[in-house]
DNA sequence: GTCTATACGGCGATAGAC
DNA sequence: GTCTATCGCCGTATAGAC
């Protein structure tokens, strides 16, 4: 693997941990085993390095829903949707994932308008994801028509927001996958 | 009210906005209108000061969800459970939840110990009078005997979750609770 | 309790040798 | 590309006058 890209997940993690302020160009550099100096000659200033981050955590966000949402395997919505919020719930312990939390639902002040412009594609894109499924299920008599696609995507949309949120609040995922299927299965 | 309580107050605002590491106590002392320096005289240090915050904000949790799972006014489970989420999801663009969602969620490594400890009676306290709440609806054949306590408990705790994540998202509150109702009613 | 002044360290960033 | 050395700034924290 090219240096670049072993600086970028390594400082993923320690962003991930520490926060933006929280994590220095010298702590950075010494998990990578040489000096900030070094650092300094992959990566401009420290808001190029950070953008390097958002822009992979964008790209690993969109192919990882595309990859469920898209799975030829899982035909129904159903299995879909289970599939997406399971992951979700299960990776929040990856550091890739405690990064984007981080960083989308509490961003510093001053980073919050970059942060929302490199990863409005992916949020974009993954939101259009679960919307399609959800009318597609809505349409074929998979899901309760008396319900609007948006009143499902945006319940679905809290979940995974709620399972995203503590790893070790949910060792018990089914309980909130079944209560929330009761509530929108035709 | 007392110097040291407006100290807290606005330490909660910008410790909310900004995390720790991107708060110093200069600022906090400038938006007292005064100077870091007098900030000394009313706590300690850092952390003295930042353990105020987590304390006020702990009893203030307790405080407001008491108040509304101990409303006379509310009867019903589905009443108790539906104005607390319905608060929770409003008062999200108050600082104080804010800087709770923050350090509770996404604490800062070197802080997470100090965090859990001190905001640890108040989320007993609050999932103890939602896990009573729900038992009771369970019993008495508001909710749905076939489901168990705890799975609805789990599952109301992660819309909590949800609807606390970001402000903006959730102009559309209600699907949210009308989804969650149509699953565990009986 | 408030101020000015200061100590001391860590930060982002750069210069220049190898 | 990596290093050592250094700059200038800002952070926490303290000393001491009023």
């Amino acid at each position: 693997m090219k240096t670049k890209e072993k600086i970028i997940d390594e400082s993923i993690k320690l962003f991930a941990d520490n926060g933006f302020e929280g994590t220095s160009m010298a702590s950075i550099a010494k998990q990578l085993g040489f000096t900030k100096a070094s650092l300094y000659a992959h990566y401009e200033n420290k808001m190029a390095l950070f953008e390097g981050c958002l822009d992979k955590i964008a790209d690993e966000q969109i192919e990882f829903t595309t990859q469920i949402m898209k799975d030829p395997k899982l035909n129904k919505a159903h299995d879909k949707l289970y599939n997406l919020l399971k992951n979700c719930s299960l990776i929040v312990s990856e550091k890739k994932y405690s990064f984007f939390n981080r960083f989308y639902y509490m961003p510093p002040i001053e980073l919050k308008d970059v942060i929302e412009s490199r990863l409005e594609k992916a949020t974009i894109t993954c939101n259009e994801l679960i919307f399609t499924t959800i009318k597609d299920a809505v349409n074929n008599g998979e899901m309760d028509n008396q319900l609007s696609v948006e009143e499902i995507t945006n319940s679905y949309k809290c979940l995974m927001n709620g399972v995203s949120c503590r790893v070790d609040t949910y060792q018990n995922f089914d309980s909130i996958w079944k209560i929330f299927w009761r509530g929108v299965k035709a």
